[in-house]
DNA sequence: GTGTAGGCTTTTCGCCGACAA
DNA sequence: TTGTCGGCGAAAAGCCTACAC
């Protein structure tokens, strides 16, 4: 009557077990970078209580500061033991010296990380027959070929046994074989276990790994529910990276590809299971009031985050606030941003333009950099939910091919266009040379308002008319970057789309790049 | 690939949801006695403690009281929305005047509660085959004939269905079948799916109860685990009532009658539920800490109440506690106490001897009476792990035949033996006459020390043997004591027993009743 | 290259009387 | 009276190919 796991290896019952880093980075997505252990980071109680259910009243404590420089002293990878969605508790040490050396952020971390090899790792978000229909899981070759462990063609059919660590070590046996008409790879036995043990359903996605020891890793990425359908609280939404290189680290599955393309919910089952899974009640009120608390007082803290919380990070790494903050913001600014797509498989860049430069909550948290932009988005259907976003966290593009920056080159100096609104600059200290605006780029808005003027006039626009345009804007700057294709992929125009829209986006791709 | 419930009524989304008081007190157990609304009880911080998990420190908090009067303003008859669970929600007032009126308790609830029908209920606990094999469950005749609905046995075979609300007010639907060689009754189609659906492994009991409005409702208890096997902090373990009549009222699961009947784990499957079941942890220790503040500080507080963990009663009648605290307790005295058997479906009462008076933790509750009795118990094996009790649990055997009192009657007079150990009385106010110490009854004594002497030359008793000491001894009290049959069963006599062991404790039984 | 439908085999479920404690 | 066992028919699970996109 008891179902038993078609596991080899009984959980081992620790009080808190921490996970391998690496299957904990592919479960938590391609955009999450942590920052490493001693390096400084801004920590953001307003955040912070984003990641908790309700609405927090800091009110009846001291003013605790907006944001706090903190030291790193300690990350915990963990894996929460019922639904096995990955979190950290990150432990920190608030510093008295908020005005610090600039590039000593203590990020040796990134670099040791982006050097250090990345683990082959693949992740699928499972389609109907793979949650549903006679157990089976339709491989994709990529994965086959990459990840699993080397499977012998000679066999007729060839079949092999795979072995795969969880979360939490637990082992599961599934049965990897390759048949069909086209012959295809299929995980068979142990499959249809591990879903009903593992409550997944079509939407949720599955990560392959292969550690460095060789070991064959697996997690699971639950599908965001209740975001193209159900009500979702506007707060929603989960970023982080952006100024500086690489440009995302950090960011949550968001906005819907196709609207249907599977049905998210299976029969009741797992009702629970999935209310915290949206973003908000992933922590208690009381873990953010006292945190915060201790924070103030300057004394060392705790604080779990969770990675795919529809949330963004609240303890940023301190050189992006810092870089950001020195950006005079201004409504009118193009920007583009970072998302990862439904299926977790990709990461998309969203343009905008800043809409308004506004303290979100200026009663409980005045001077406060965190949402404080607004923004209008170009697909404003995609990204309903997302109104307000961190300056960090999103990209200013300008008729300038876009230059990476190390980490360690001297901060870029952008263009200072139009007239800002929100004097945050000054609240940090910085070196006085970086907080002299610079001249304004006219350009920009000439290549801005043509293109604007053409968006009003949809249909007229195909790819002749984006070279007539940049050339009678005697714009030599737009042919430049027609040339170049360093943001999107070219297949994409052969054939030429008939769509306007698909037109658009290209050129305001184009455009922004 | 999900299982779809297979009730007929989807449980209602409230908040809070009370449950009938009725079945929950099947559930609970036949010992729990709740204090009725109005009546007043002392509330014991650390029993309340003893609740939740972990030790819990009240030294940051001002001082509070081992125990404070307080007046039942609400009760809330609850259950856990995941594992059917019952607990109580009680509301207390706590009251300024420690010195109240003896006799008013307000306990006029229990009247009414005695008086009142109790409904007709049937608890089982579950067979190997009840939870695994081919999902049947083999109906005891009593419960079917009592319980169930009137089955029309001129049908062949006779079938019925049953429905039956659960503690949510859920409707579960069971084919009731009445067949076989020889015939008996049977539940079939629906069964197996209430036993996946509740997560029943064999050991656990299932209650049936006939309600006053004719619907039948089944709920259920869970074994509890690790009391032979695993190990059990020395502290768990769960009794009510004793001092005042009914003699119990409260109590839990306790002992291993045999150790072979079934196997308690599942294979895997509900661990984690299983974490929850075993006394500690039911309720946070903030709450606690909460709850104690407030009464401290005579605030109404609220207290959560689970009368199936493996702990006492942290609110207990008042009169009770003054009946116990006017006793001069002292090492040495022979007691009985009350405890549910294993699968419990019926109570046992075991002797024991008061090895010490001493505080429990002298440290932080100084004073209190909180498990104040060091005992030794006859049956040492089957009740290992109590080794503190509280003295209004117990009550005193002497060498006189057990006389009931009704609640209104005035408190039975205790004889005095040996010299106090813990001068408690005084601690609280009463009627001075009552507070005198009473003549020791020597023959008690005589009779215990005859019969500790038999016990230790074991092999040598019988019953011829005991009747020997009772006449030799010019007991004519032994002899009345041996003829009544009032607390153990004869047919255990017949044919006599050989061992000695089971002699002596009939013996035991027979001197201390 | 991979998702889905449907056939067909295998396994499990679960109802039953026999038998024994 | 009721717990457990093995038999057996029904139902579900699950492996597979065919076909579609």
């Amino acid at each position: 009557m008891i179902t038993v796991m078609n596991s080899v290896n009984k959980p081992i019952n620790e009080v808190e077990k921490c996970l391998d880093s690496q299957l904990w980075h592919a479960c938590a997505g391609g955009m999450v970078q942590m920052p490493p252990v001693n390096s400084k980071i801004f920590y953001f109680p307003q955040g912070h209580a984003e990641h908790a259910q309700g609405n927090i009243d800091f009110g009846n404590f001291p003013r605790i500061p907006a944001l706090l420089l903190c030291r790193v002293s300690a990350i915990k990878y963990m894996a929460d033991t019922e639904t096995d969605e990955v979190y950290a508790k990150i432990k920190l040490v608030p510093l008295r010296n908020n005005d610090c050396d600039f590039d000593d952020d203590g990020f040796l971390g990134i670099d040791k990380i982006e050097n250090q090899e990345k683990p082959a790792s693949f992740a699928k978000t499972l389609t109907q027959s793979d949650a549903n229909n006679g157990g089976g899981f339709s491989v994709p070759r990529y994965c086959a070929e990459t990840i699993f462990p080397r499977l012998d063609y000679s066999a007729e059919p060839p079949v092999q046994t795979i072995l795969a660590k969880d979360v939490h070590g637990e082992i599961w046996k599934f049965r990897h074989i390759y048949r069909g008409t086209p012959r295809r790879h299929l995980l068979t036995t142990g499959w249809s276990n591990f879903v009903n043990q593992k409550k997944l359903v079509a939407g949720d996605s599955i990560v392959f790994l292969r550690a460095e020891n060789g070991d064959l890793c697996v997690g699971i990425r639950r599908a965001k529910r209740g975001i193209g359908g159900g009500p979702e609280p506007s707060s929603g939404w989960s970023a982080l990276g952006g100024n500086c290189a690489p440009p995302y680290g950090g960011y949550s599955a968001f906005y819907r590809e196709d609207e249907n393309k599977f049905m998210p919910h299976g029969k009741g089952g797992n009702a629970h299971c999935n209310e915290r899974l949206n973003g908000k009640g992933k922590v208690r009120s009381e873990s953010v009031i006292e945190a915060a608390t201790l924070a103030a007082n300057g004394q060392p803290f705790e604080v779990v985050y969770y990675p795919r919380a529809s949330t963004p990070e609240f303890s940023v790494k301190a050189s992006s606030i810092r870089t950001a903050m020195r950006i005079q913001w201004c409504s009118g600014m193009r920007f583009k941003m970072a998302f990862e797509t439904e299926d977790s498989s990709r990461i998309s860049w969203f343009m905008g333009t800043i809409s308004n430069v506004q303290v979100d909550d200026p009663i409980h948290w005045p001077n406060s950099p965190w949402r404080l932009l607004q923004v209008a988005w170009d697909e404003p259907d995609l990204l309903q939910n997302v109104k307000r976003v961190n300056p960090w966290l999103v990209e200013l593009v300008s008729n300038m091919p876009t230059i990476h920056l190390s980490p360690f080159s001297p901060p870029r100096k952008k263009l200072r266009l139009l007239q800002p609104d929100f004097p945050l600059v000054g609240q940090f200290p910085m070196p006085s040379h970086l907080s002299k605006p610079l001249g304004p780029a006219a350009s920009f808005i000439v290549y801005q308002t043509t293109f604007l003027q053409a968006y009003r006039e949809p249909g007229i626009l195909n790819l002749d008319y984006l070279h007539q345009i940049s050339t009678s804007t005697n714009c030599s700057q737009v042919c430049f970057l027609l040339g170049s294709s360093s943001l999107i992929t070219l297949p994409h125009l052969e054939p030429p789309p008939s769509a306007s829209w698909t037109i658009l986006k290209i050129v305001r791709m184009f455009l922004a790049c």
